[in-house]
RNA sequence: GUGGCCUUGGUGUAGUAGUAACACUGCAGUUUGUGGCACUGCCAUCACGGGUGCAAAUCCCGUAGGCCACCCCA
């Protein structure tokens, strides 16, 4: 007792830090699962895949994001390269990937482009449920075009995914915020109807008011709820083109069948948005599982030539939460029904030889290499529920066989390793 | 950045001041070359640091992390 406790260790220190998490083994039963819709959704409607750097020139978030949205302002790692560069971890995949298809010139050869994406994010927040410092987004952008047939498909892609993972009553949460012209002119009518009114809503919303009258539709204070439904809408100041594209973007959706509601208070907090903006939603799940929407300005905005564009993006974790919530079970574990038993070094050292050649014709062995005794390594070949032993020990290494235990009826059988393989594939058939 | 709740072995829990209990899992074994059952043993300085007490998992303070509500967002 007391010398248990003399040799003991110090405590492991380490954590991971604060907002992140580690994807073990038993985590990508689900990611993998996300992975595999995506890419299916993707490839059947021909988004293809794109990646860009982890970090990025600060001023491609600050110009792009928006220096007034709080992703810009308070949620970037931020790291300084020692020839005093400043970079920003991305906190968004969107102007990245702007960045990318101009800067390659790919914007020449494909237009539109449409891009999916898997990719990691950071964001210095508050971690809470369905909301980490790092996570993952899959995302579609269409760049090049401005015919709402891409919002629309852009939705439909999101929702695809959805629908692929079987994720139940998914609804589309979908609104137009207008082009330059009309959104300064809804803003005009929208701070003239707060205007007389800002002593009776919070603070917050007084500072909204000025830095991004938008946001004031976001409010959730009690207090400005009355204020907030008598507001104008925007979808009563669209232009006339506006307005067109908002509603063929809807008899889009609604010719997919895609089920949406249209939100007149949704904005987004990104500043590059217009015209559609749209959020997931699922029941039992509060939060967005994606957004996205058009953002037509945003090539101009960093010095690039007039692009429109439209995008969404989808948080990993979130899907994977909805997953479990709505008991939608990952892929089983794929295990490899042949299990290698050795008995002494000599099998030991044998047993490398009939691994590789298991291996190169393609049959997955499992063993327990730090096993040694044959009690414990058949226990492990019935957990891991195998349905064949392979069974080597020194007589049969002396002999040149190996036994063949089927592991439910028991029965054992001696074969000649040079007909191992072909023994093996007749009977996991 | 603000406020509230929480933190006991790999997991889930018990234990409100006298030096950690239970279940599952894991590991080792129950005589030598045969699993699934059963049995035995082992695996926690009670998140970390400090304070008060003769005595602290248990009270107090600090830190870190988790959760929740704001904020915002995926």
């Amino acid at each position: 007792m007391k010398s248990s406790k003399k040799s003991k260790g110090k405590k492991f220190a380490f954590q991971s830090p604060k907002g992140t998490r580690d994807l073990l083994p038993n985590d990508f039963l689900y990611f993998d699962k996300v992975e595999k819709a995506v890419k299916k959704t993707s490839s059947l409607m021909g988004f293809s895949r794109i990646e860009t750097p982890m970090f990025e020139d600060v001023k491609l978030f600050e110009r792009g994001t928006g220096s007034s949205t709080d992703v810009v302002k308070k949620q970037m790692f931020l790291i300084k390269g020692k020839g005093g560069e400043n970079f920003a971890l991305r906190p968004e995949m969107t102007p990245g990937v702007l960045r990318a298809y101009i800067e390659s010139g790919l914007s020449h050869v494909m237009s539109p482009a449409k891009f999916f994406y898997w990719s990691p994010l950071f964001r210095y927040e508050q971690p809470q449920h369905g909301r980490y410092r790092q996570f993952y987004q899959l995302g579609f952008e269409i760049l090049g075009a401005d015919d709402p047939a891409f919002d629309a498909q852009i939705i439909s892609a999101s929702y695809g995914v959805m629908e692929e993972l079987k994720i139940k009553n998914i609804i589309i949460k979908i609104n137009s915020i207008g082009c330059r012209t009309c959104r300064a002119n809804y803003v005009k009518k929208l701070k003239e109807y707060y205007k007389n009114k800002l002593n009776k809503v919070c603070r917050d919303c007084n500072k909204r008011y000025y830095d991004n009258p938008l946001r004031l539709l976001d409010c959730k204070e009690e207090k400005c709820q009355p204020i907030k439904t008598q507001a104008p809408q925007t979808l009563d100041y669209l232009c006339s083109s506006c307005k067109t594209h908002f509603k063929q973007v809807l008899e889009y959706l609604d010719e997919m069948k895609i089920p949406y509601i249209i939100e007149p208070t949704l904005v987004r907090g990104l500043d590059y948005y217009s015209r559609t903006v749209f959020e997931i939603f699922t029941e039992g799940l509060d939060f967005a599982l994606g957004g996205g929407g058009r953002y037509d300005y945003l090539s101009e905005t960093l010095g690039g030539p007039r692009m429109p564009a439209v995008g969404a993006a989808c948080g990993v974790e979130r899907i994977i939460e909805a997953l479990k919530t709505q008991e939608i079970s990952s892929v089983p574990k794929t295990r490899s029904k042949v299990f290698l038993i050795y008995m002494g070094d000599q099998a030991k050292k044998k047993s490398f030889e009939i691994l590789k050649s298991l291996f190169d014709a393609g049959i997955a062995v499992n063993e327990a290499f730090s096993k040694d005794s044959l009690k414990s390594q058949l226990r492990m070949a019935d957990k891991e529920g195998s349905q064949m032993a392979l069974i080597l020990g020194q007589q049969e290494v002396f002999e040149d066989v190996i036994i063949i235990r089927d592991m439910e009826s028991g029965a054992q059988e001696n074969v000649p390793i040079k007909k191992l393989v072909d023994e093996i594939k007749r009977r996991l058939k």
